[in-house]
Formats: structure tokens, C-alpha cells, sequence
DNA sequence: AATCATAAGTGTCGTTTAAACACTTTTTAT
DNA sequence: ATAAAAAGTGTTTAAACGACACTTATGATT
């Protein structure tokens, strides 16, 4: 057993969420393997969005890189949430296959640092047009390449807990945005069904979410007033409300 | 800029959190510079526990055995916590010296995982004699080696926040425990003072929280009552007790 | 043996929060 | 004019929170 060991290679996987107003969706990337003679598809699989980190770049400004290069998007809310080591977290014949293919040491180990991310899909326009990358449910992922789906998981787990605890559901969701709304970011999330008038109560304590003179419009229903989340305000009430839940 | 980095090493950093009934402690190893010729000492400063990675272990085992090789034990609380990897968190004059002195390429990125784990202080007998290892309270420690302040302090963070949610504060005691001991544990990690009436009513509702027919001994006032944590019963009414406060 | 010092242990009340529950209103589409 | 769709709104009961003070059991001291 080696002292430590050389050659280990940091990259970032990035968990972009997104949200529709019905469903949770992550950003993955198609992961096509062609036989170099033939030009055959080997095999075509689903990868979360990542890359390795620049010589002089934190783990935090490549995971933001990752983030621009797909999005174009600039300060989108990216939160570490877990390092993935399993020294055989890509030994499966795709993944060896995959390593090979790109040049790499297929026994090199690769440590990931997850990030997740959280958009409005509705915001966002995909730059990366040389790759295949598209939103998919998050409830419909059956499996991904490498670790993936392990990873995605565990970043689920953590938006969860961070969703009970922060106000973070903003994010998933365009500047103004109406209660009914922001309200289905927690149901989709968190799995449950949130009675409407509990729900508003509830909101109605953030000082934070800020109703704005301004509604809805075109939908065939009584519009909804729409709200936006001022950071300044959460910032300055945030050490007033820290409440020990003992 | 090189379109990933080879060489990056990988440790894991312990934030060996202790208890002793009445401060949080800190392992920390103290680290001294000798000349080589002379021998004399050019500087001695605190680190935390921590280790490069060996090639097929993960950083969970890496965790693990530090914290064997330190106090002997195994199964102890370990939570990974964050990953440090600011390009110049090695960059300090103290730092470079050190890791030249060790045979290590000051330029070099090392990428270090953070553990916090828990004990109670009178369960450990540091077995690392080779260096000198010793418990610091956390409220006195003022700045530490390479980026160890920082982390130490993200670290803290992270346990205060666990602590909020899930119930972890019985790691830091002995098996047997009394209340007020539980109650102090809060207290010094949050920073705060909690009624003794209100918090007794509070733990009432963990039926974890298992009491003993059994008394302190010794002591020269009426003695407390016993209590242990109960894992099974915990894991049991987690998904019961799962309330979203949104 | 009596007293002291020390921490354990215990209950009430007013306030706040939680959870369950149904109808009216405003808009667009037909 | 009417229908469809989602917005918006209040009350009641139960549980939890937060403030607050005295009695009890033990070992130490005299």
C-alpha cells in the first residue's frame, strides 16, 4: 500500500436542477461511445455535467465554469454538497471503456466534488450545442453512467434538507413568481401535498418574500399576485430567526 | 491553463471534535520545523489530524483510520463536512517550508477533505505517541497551520447545524449519560443557554432517549438519573418525526 | 450528628404555531 | 352568458414554546 497516491485526478460533477412549475429536471449529457474504425455506436448512456478543474482554478469557480459554459449563466446558486471516492466508482465495462477511449489511464482514480445547482428552466437556453444535453425528470432516471445516479441521489438528499431549512426554493423559480408556485417547488421536492392556506401562512412570516403590485397575466383563471425574494431582507432577519430546534 | 490538473493529492483532514463535560475540544497535532543541520527549531504551530489517502481506500476509510491510529477506536461518528481546495491554501511561508522539509513539491495542490467526528474525551487514550497530540478547547484556538482555521471553523459550522436536525450531541458523551450533561452539550456548541425545565420537556418527545434505572455515583449532590441513546428506536420513528418546516 | 453546598428534578400559564377544513372571486375560453 | 380553472381567504382545536421558582438527595464540612 502506497503512502499516498499520485495521479489522482479532481473533477466536478454539477446536479443542475431545474424546475418547470411541475417538475423537477436535472441536466444530463448524452454519452456516446463510437468504435473508432467503423464509426458504430458501442453504446449511448446518461452523464451528469462535469469536467475536470483548471490548474489554478477552485473547485467552486470550475464547478461556476461548468455551469457558464452550459448556461451562459452567470451567479446561479451552487452549493458543494458531498466528495465521491469509491475507488471503483468507475470500473464498469462503459465507464473503463469510456476512460480508454478519451486517453485516460482507465486505474487512474478520478475524486469528484458535487455541486448542485438550481435554474428555472424557463431561463435558461443550453449553449452547449456540440454535445447533446437536455433535461430530463428527475423522477424518471432509472440509472447514469459512472456513479452518477449515486450522486444525484445524494444531491437530492441534500436540496431536500437544505430546502427544509433555507430559503432556497426561490431559486428554482423566475424573479417574480406567484405562491401557488412556489409552493409546488416544496410539494415536487419534498414529495408531500401542502394545504394552500397553511402554506400562505406560513410564507406570509418570511419577510423576505415580497408581494409586488403586479399579476399574472393571460392565464384563464383569476390572475395570481406575484411575489419576489429579497436577499437584503433575508440577510438582515436571518440572525434574528435562528431558533434552536432542540 | 492545462486542461486538468495531474499531480493533485488528496488528503482527508479530522476535526476530532471532544467533549468533557464542559468545553468543546479539538485534537491537534503540533507540528515543528528543525533545521536540518542544526537542528534547531524554527517554528512549532498546531494542525489538525489528517493524512494523505492510500491508493485503494476511500476517503471514508482514510477518516476511519486516522482516527484509529489516534485514539484506537473504530465505528466513531464521522460526517464529511467539505472539500478545501483553494489553489493557495498551501501558500503560507510556514507551509511551504514545511512541505519542502517533508520531501513534498510546494507547488504541489493538495485537495484535502474534511471528517468532523465526535467523542467524549474520557473514552480516548491518544495513542499517537510518535507526536504530540493533545485536546485544545475550540474556544482558544486562534489560528492554526496551512488552511486548518478556516476549516476548522467550517467544521463547526456543520456541527452546529447537524446538531440542530439529527441527534448526534449523545456522541460526545459516554454511553450513560445524564440530562443536564445532554443539556450542556447543546449549550456549548450553540453558544446558548437553555432552560432546564423546557429543555427536559423538550427531550421527553425523543423516545430514543432511553432512561436507566440507574444513578450517577459519587457526587456530591443528588444524583442524576442515567440515560443511553437508542439507535434502533431512532431509526425507527425518523421517518415519523420527518415534519417540513417550510 | 448537624449543617452546608451543589446540582437534580419538577408544573403552570400565556403565547405561538400547526393542522384540518370549504367557499367565493377573477380571469379566459367557449 | 356560461363554464372552467386556479387564486385567495378564516376559524377552530391541539401541540409546542418560553418564561418562571422551589424542593430533594447526596457528599463534604464542622
Amino acid at each position: 500500500m502506497s503512502e499516498w497516491k499520485l495521479n489522482n485526478y479532481i473533477s466536478v460533477d454539477c446536479v443542475v436542477f431545474g424546475f418547470d412549475f411541475e417538475q423537477l429536471k436535472v441536466l444530463l449529457v448524452d454519452r456516446v461511445l463510437k468504435d473508432e474504425k467503423t464509426g458504430n455506436e458501442l453504446f449511448s448512456d446518461l452523464t451528469l455535467t462535469g469536467n475536470h478543474i483548471y490548474e489554478h482554478e477552485s473547485l467552486e469557480d470550475a464547478a461556476a465554469r461548468i455551469l457558464f459554459d452550459l448556461t451562459g449563466l452567470e451567479n446561479i446558486y451552487l452549493k458543494q454538497f458531498a466528495a465521491f471516492c469509491d475507488p471503483d466508482r468507475l470500473k464498469r465495462p462503459n465507464d473503463q471503456a469510456w476512460l480508454r477511449a478519451s486517453g485516460r489511464d482507465p486505474n487512474s482514480r478520478i475524486i469528484s466534488v458535487g455541486y448542485y445547482s438550481l435554474l428555472a428552466t424557463k431561463n435558461v437556453t443550453l449553449k452547449w450545442k456540440g454535445r447533446n444535453v437536455k433535461w430530463y425528470p428527475v423522477s424518471e432516471i432509472k440509472d447514469l453512467a459512472f456513479d452518477h445516479y449515486n450522486i444525484l441521489q445524494s444531491a437530492l438528499v441534500a436540496l431536500r434538507r437544505e430546502l427544509l431549512y433555507e430559503p432556497i426554493g426561490f431559486e428554482l423559480l423566475p424573479e417574480k413568481f406567484t405562491l401557488s408556485q412556489l409552493q409546488k417547488v416544496y410539494e415536487v421536492i419534498l414529495g408531500v401535498n401542502l394545504d394552500k392556506r397553511n402554506f400562505r401562512k406560513k410564507v406570509a412570516r418570511m419577510k423576505y418574500l415580497i408581494p409586488l403590485d403586479e399579476k399574472q397575466k393571460g392565464v384563464a383563471h383569476k390572475p395570481a399576485r406575484l411575489y419576489m425574494f429579497s436577499r437584503e431582507v433575508y440577510e438582515k432577519t436571518r440572525k434574528e430567526v435562528l431558533d434552536f430546534n432542540i
